[in-house]
DNA sequence: TGACTTAGTGTCGCTCACACACGAAAAGGG
DNA sequence: CCCTTTTCGTGTGTGAGCGACACTAAGTCA
């Protein structure tokens, strides 16, 4: 293999990397962070960003590294999703690969591509390119993960900018779970769970009546989330 | 390190191995499937079976292998639970493990040590012993996972006989939830998802009515699964 | 000032969750 | 044989919440 020193040890070991499903909403769509890869192997293909695992490193961290490194985004959140590790999924040799998944506000970074990854770029989820590796199935896997936690936590609110009108918020959720909503329904719901602020502002835009703004109160949410607590949606 | 020929990587990596919670359903408690570990390090100590993963060889087979050899059980079916790599999880060195977990109806299976382990036995989830590495942790988030699933699928028969009684049944989730419910809406709720087979049959023991034996229908249940599906208890 | 566009609001019916108590069937003992 | 004990098995009423549904409000622009 290499020349130099390397690392010998009694059994043979798989390698181990980390793989992360960054979400972003733009466009009215969900939207998934892809880097075009650099390096063999699927040299040129669209793949999550993602790399090796160091020794002593936790798996958090070194999720958050190779996002901030291949793609430039701290994620503040990230959410392990699993491990992918059937043997064939990589074609040099056994990987193993832990995934994580976080939710961006896209608008809050730059994206820049680097070290392995030669573009870093938002993509529909409904439109996704063919990705490298066993990709695609981890998205998947991100997708109904999404899915089902939205319904059930406010995690909606990590992806929109700081202050946003309720039917930006309905928008989101549509596009989230792939089906409208009924808007008075909707606005009832949301208001119910005593979790936004309104705002002393308005979304002047177009020509229509000028919608209220809203922030997230994340303050009412810990107290909420205290004493037990049930979202549906 | 050892003399022997041995396995050289240009860099370093994680260990990697697997390890099963395994719950059964014994004297009205839920139960976890423990060893007794044989080797260092933690000798002495009860830990959850697993070990490290070959090379070549998919999670979930691992899992399977090494509780099959540990613990002489075939969990039919074994679901991932995530991955822990904390950097000082294994005293020896950085190891990461892929936990996953299982239901199992304990009268199947004669527990049978092998391998490195000198016991296998049932432990009450209430009552469990210090265990080794993180495995205390690895349980935790095993029981509130099996919690979560409960609600929403009809998981519960697996850790049942065949045939058993709606009392038995119930006994069962609530063991699983640690509370206590009502027994009118709790046979209203579970024999209106028609999933059940009444059988022709009644438990007879102890001096009291007998009790009407059920079993659970896998083809009522797929049939159900197939357009969607709601549980919730 | 009229046309257009999106924001914002309330009611009603129905279903479903939950609380709740007593007769039925069998065994065992006096 | 009858009385006691124990667990099995069953129905109703009420209140809360979900879902369906249509019009007015406010601003812009021509």
């Amino acid at each position: 293999m290499s020349g130099k020193k390397g690392f010998t040890y009694e059994y043979a070991r798989p390698a181990l990397t980390v793989d992360c499903v960054v979400f972003g909403f733009g466009g009215g769509e969900l939207e998934v962070l892809l880097i075009e890869r650099g390096l063999d192997p699927y040299v040129g293909w669209w793949a999550l960003p993602g790399g090796f695992v160091r020794v002593g490193e936790d798996l958090g961290e070194a999720a958050g590294r190779e996002l901030s490194e291949e793609a430039g985004i701290d994620a503040g959140y990230l959410e392990q999703l699993g491990a992918f590790g059937a043997p064939g999924r990589d074609p040099r040799e056994h990987v193993v690969s832990v995934a994580y998944w976080a939710l961006v506000r896209p608008g809050d970074y730059r994206l820049a591509a680097a070290t392995d990854a030669v573009a870093a770029r938002w993509h529909g989820v409904g439109e996704l390119p063919r990705l490298a590796f066993d990709h695609g199935a981890i998205v998947g896997v991100a997708v109904e993960r999404l899915r089902a936690r939205v319904r059930h936590q406010p995690v909606g609110f990590n992806l929109l900018p700081e202050k946003f009108t309720l039917t930006e918020l309905q928008t989101l959720y549509e596009a989230i779970l792939g089906e409208g909503l009924d808007k008075r329904n909707f606005r009832k719901r949301v208001l119910a769970l005593d979790l936004l602020t309104a705002l002393p502002e308005e979304r002047r835009e177009g020509a229509h009546r000028p919608a209220q703004l809203f922030r997230f109160d994340p303050d009412k949410y810990a107290r909420l989330e205290r004493r037990g607590f049930h979202f549906e949606l």
